[in-house]
RNA sequence: GCUCCCGUAGUGUAGUCCGGCCAACCAUCUUGGCCUCUCGAGCCAAAGACACGGGUUCAAAUCCCGUCGGGAGCACCA
């Protein structure tokens, strides 16, 4: 048996910082605007892996309030984003809707009114935002509890539109902090939801409803990115109002893939106009996009954690889950032949054999060799015709050949150590979609018929990828 | 401008809370070498960092102050 397979992976676990609980209860919140992509899956994991540690409770939370213009709930997205935690392995216990729990929050909403602590606020985002600034107090702040009351019901009925009124917490218009000035907590939307239609027009902004929520469902710990720092003392300023405990709060950095620029919601509107295919497509980062390229979910897993639960920032480059990948299906993946791009050669001189044999495996013999027709003519990857003229490359475990003219004069049999490349004499076709969605055809060797669909394999010398249908033959690109 | 957070090798981290065992861990990257009929994998070796300046202390990556740098928030988004 090759050692390889003896190794024992036993990765001493990276520790995260240790909870000061006997109890685990932490909520993973995607906001449905898409599938789960990269980005998100460092609040996933570090989540699931807490949960995992501490025999704790996971609770997935769809924070699907209204969102805004920019930032639209997507119906697909909910299973999508199901689908991508099975993949990941995320073993979560209970399933919530924020859309479900509008009479909740609406029912506290009455109640921070009533303690005087919000306020029905009518000026126009341009004024509040102003006032923000310059620590102004307006004159809504004034009114009384019944007026209030009345006031929010208005909203609720429908008497105001879309943008004439908002809820108001009541903090310190001159706050040191700008930001935390008299936030909103309800506004008013008209969008349809795609769970609860146009059942409700007034929605509730994170800070509140996570107030609420956090404390009702019993949540122990609360790990969000820092960017949403100021949420945490929101929700503490409104759990003193209530006279609730505090649960803890745990933060990371945001985690930037040098290759991911684009967003969310940008992917959102490419797709919606045409201008990519969907959420496969491996531009998006997103968790069905990398299982495509053959990411394996411990690759991915393994990569996040390695960030730990740094608050920095980490800006890394994808060549570093390609490592962590390689490492899982470096070993599993059988190897094939692959021409990209084929030019065909005629061979001159003595073709010895009729057949070449090349190990399915280099590092694993009992895997067998796969053989290779040989044959007067040959495919060879333009890009070696074309930089290697006059030069002697090796057809792997094949023969040695001069390259001259559109021929490949055969010099010889013996391994030699010059550039070996990858050749075939019959084949069939392939198409090879690459991390760009764009599409190299070639030619592949005919015993991928022994492959199955979903496996991974490697091209030699060109890269894994995962064998995604099979007649006609697409793979998937992975990377090198 | 105001508020908050963060600064350990190219990158990502361990160590920072509870100063000494840190002339600083691990991974990756890089560079040599070995191995291999892949530009994959494996093996060996080398190189590479405590942002800066002060202070406290017998002793500071670790504590304090300041400076500089980076990020986030100041949305009727999440």
């Amino acid at each position: 048996m090759p050692e390889f397979f003896e190794e024992d992976e036993e990765k001493e676990e990276k520790a995260l910082p240790e909870l000061d609980a006997d109890e685990v209860v932490m909520r993973m919140a995607p906001y449905p605007s898409g599938p789960l992509h990269i980005g998100n899956a460092r609040m996933i994991l570090l989540n699931d892996e807490y949960v995992k540690n501490y025999d704790g409770k996971l609770i997935l939370f769809y924070d699907d309030t209204i969102g805004s213009e920019e930032k639209r709930l997507l119906p697909e997205a909910f299973d999508m984003i199901k689908e991508g935690l099975d993949w990941l392995g995320v073993d979560w216990h209970e399933t919530y809707y924020k859309s479900d729990r509008m009479d909740t929050y609406y029912e506290y909403a009455e109640k921070i009114i009533e303690k005087e602590e919000a306020y029905v606020c009518e000026c126009s985002a341009e004024r509040l935002r102003d006032n923000r600034e310059k620590g102004i107090e307006c004159e809504h702040r004034e009114k009384s509890v019944e007026e209030n009351l009345e006031d929010w019901e208005k909203m609720l009925e429908g008497v105001y539109e879309e943008g004439e009124a908002v809820l108001r917490i009541k903090t310190d218009m001159e706050h040191p902090d700008p930001a935390f000035r008299d936030r909103v907590l309800f506004r008013i939307s008209e969008r349809r939801h795609p769970r609860v239609g146009n059942e409700y027009r007034v929605w509730p902004l994170l800070e509140f409803s996570w107030a609420i929520d956090d404390h009702l469902l019993g949540m122990t710990h609360i790990l969000r990115g820092k960017d949403l720092v100021i949420e945490d003392r929101m929700e503490e300023y409104i759990w003193d109002i209530f006279g609730w405990d505090h649960p803890e709060f745990l933060h990371y950095g945001m985690l930037r893939l040098k290759e991911l620029s684009l967003s969310k919601s940008k992917f959102q509107r490419m797709i919606s106009e045409g201008d990519i295919e969907g959420w496969n497509d491996p531009r998006t980062w997103s968790l069905q996009a990398l299982r495509r390229r053959g990411i394996k979910p411990e690759a991915l897993r393994d990569f996040i954690l390695d960030f730990g639960l740094s608050s920095t920032d980490v800006e890394v480059p994808a060549s570093k889950l390609y490592a962590k990948n390689r490492e899982v299906i470096d070993e599993e993946s059988n190897r094939y032949f692959f021409v990209p791009d084929p030019v065909e050669i005629e061979l001159e001189g003595e073709i010895e054999m009729e057949e070449a044999r090349v190990p399915r495996h280099p590092d694993d013999p009992d895997r067998g060799d796969r053989i290779l027709k040989t044959g007067e003519n040959v495919f060879i990857p333009r890009e070696e015709y074309e930089e290697f003229q006059d030069e002697e490359i090796r057809l792997k475990n094949f023969c040695n050949i001069r390259l001259k003219d559109g021929k490949g004069v055969i010099t010889g049999v013996e391994n030699k150590d010059i550039l070996k490349i990858q050749w075939l004499s019959e084949g069939i076709d392939v198409k090879v979609e690459r991390p760009d969605a764009s599409v190299e055809k070639g030619l592949g060797e005919r015993n991928l018929e022994e492959t199955s669909t979903g496996d991974i394999i490697q091209f030699e010398r060109y890269g894994f990828a995962r064998i995604e249908e099979k007649d006609p033959y697409y793979a998937v690109f992975g990377h090198r």
